[in-house]
DNA sequence: GCCGAACCGTAACGTACGGTACGGCTTCTG
DNA sequence: CAGAAGCCGTACCGTACGTTACGGTTCGGC
């Protein structure tokens, strides 16, 4: 999986670039993969001509569109310092409420929806993009978590990557697939909220340490 | 979510015009959602006059693609006699075992990807005849297995919907959306295999009685 | 004030593709 | 065997859109 394109080209951006991009992001979210270059130009107020210049073509424009977004987005990094019980839950449950946040967001099912669509056709890496700042980029930022729980003795595991992917699994369920799908999905902050304290109990259910801090 | 077409109207076909699906199908597989009538009307080796008089449109023969298939694939259905804490995990295990396979398919794939990509400019339903006889379908053979196990004693829960998409995040995690913005994820039986055991151990564990037949 | 660069707005070009029309072939029916 | 119906292959039409070209305007540098 291709692991460059992170932050380091979002800088190489004129502020004018970033307007431009920002309107296109809009219409991605409106129109889908429907978007074309004169509606981008017009919502942007740019000509065709610069849009060429800048981005090459359609598909430059749009993964231009889509590292723009994704290097914005990103779920906040806790620090690992939490060494109790209680702030090893808190971390967990804030980044449940942060990517469920993502996924439900209106530009995260855009960007998702044209990525999985170019996937199919691979002349771009949309998809590798996508997933990189999205997927990846969480079990970058969670994995640290989860070893300093392992070494303060709070959760059990034998490997990281496994034990991400039941936390994963656990917080986002069916969720994105389904809004992916079009199926309407009302996530209110409070269910956000309740289904990351409960993916979280189911986590610590399976993963944290029998042994030691066991009080409860 | 419409619950309608399911496997009524797979009746009315032709052998001819099933016959032209699955070109369609394994058209769509290839080409993802870039297949053209004209390539559609030469693999299945009739005119576009025909695809036109039987389908209507481009949209209305995606839709009998994807309906055609929905109505091949289908998770098999467990019967919920299994009282003992072994058939029961047998039949967790045969359903998630059944599932991987299903969304690891590359037709499951393809269809999801063309599905997700229409979902977004929604003039057709492809989103909600895929949900519908995927993840609603499984929903719908895997609850009253639930409901047995709790009945038997050998499952706690107090909403069989929220049970089952524990165990549906448990076992799909992010295989689908990996596989549906292209990652390479190369999922072998025995990966299958294990992931099942895995997935319905850690669902027993969250869910299995306390009480009663816990004498393991 | 003049020049060139960058950019806007728009017109124009080429192509791909959805949809339609039509001629010819096979099959069925009376 | 004649006529009709269904279908194949293909040519054709209209449009949407990616891409290019160009005239006009703004603006920083000399």
């Amino acid at each position: 999986m291709l692991a460059n394109a992170d932050i380091d080209n979002s800088q190489a951006l004129t502020e004018r670039q970033k307007a431009v991009l920002d309107a296109a992001l809009r219409l991605l979210v409106e129109e889908g993969d429907h978007l074309t270059m004169t509606a981008v130009a017009r919502r942007a107020s740019c000509s065709k001509e610069t849009l060429y210049k800048w981005f090459g073509d359609r598909d430059g424009l749009l993964t231009a569109t889509v590292q723009w977004q994704a290097s914005k987005v990103r779920v906040a990094s806790v620090d690992g310092k939490g060494l109790d019980l209680a702030s090893l839950t808190a971390s967990l449950e804030r980044f449940a409420s942060d990517w469920l946040k993502v996924i439900s967001s209106d530009t995260s099912i855009a960007l998702n929806r044209v990525a999985v669509g170019h996937a199919g056709s691979g002349k771009d890496n949309l998809g590798a993009v996508v997933l990189e700042n999205g997927r990846f980029a969480l079990a970058r930022r969670l994995k640290p978590v989860l070893e300093a729980g392992r070494q303060a003795g709070l959760l059990e595991f034998t490997d990281a990557e496994t034990a991400f992917r039941t936390f994963f699994g656990l917080v986002a369920r069916d969720v994105q697939i389904r809004l992916l799908l079009g199926d309407r999905l009302e996530l209110t902050e409070a269910a956000i909220g309740g289904d990351a304290a409960r993916a979280t109990q189911q986590f610590l259910a399976l993963h944290g340490a029998k042994t030691g801090p066991q009080s409860l």
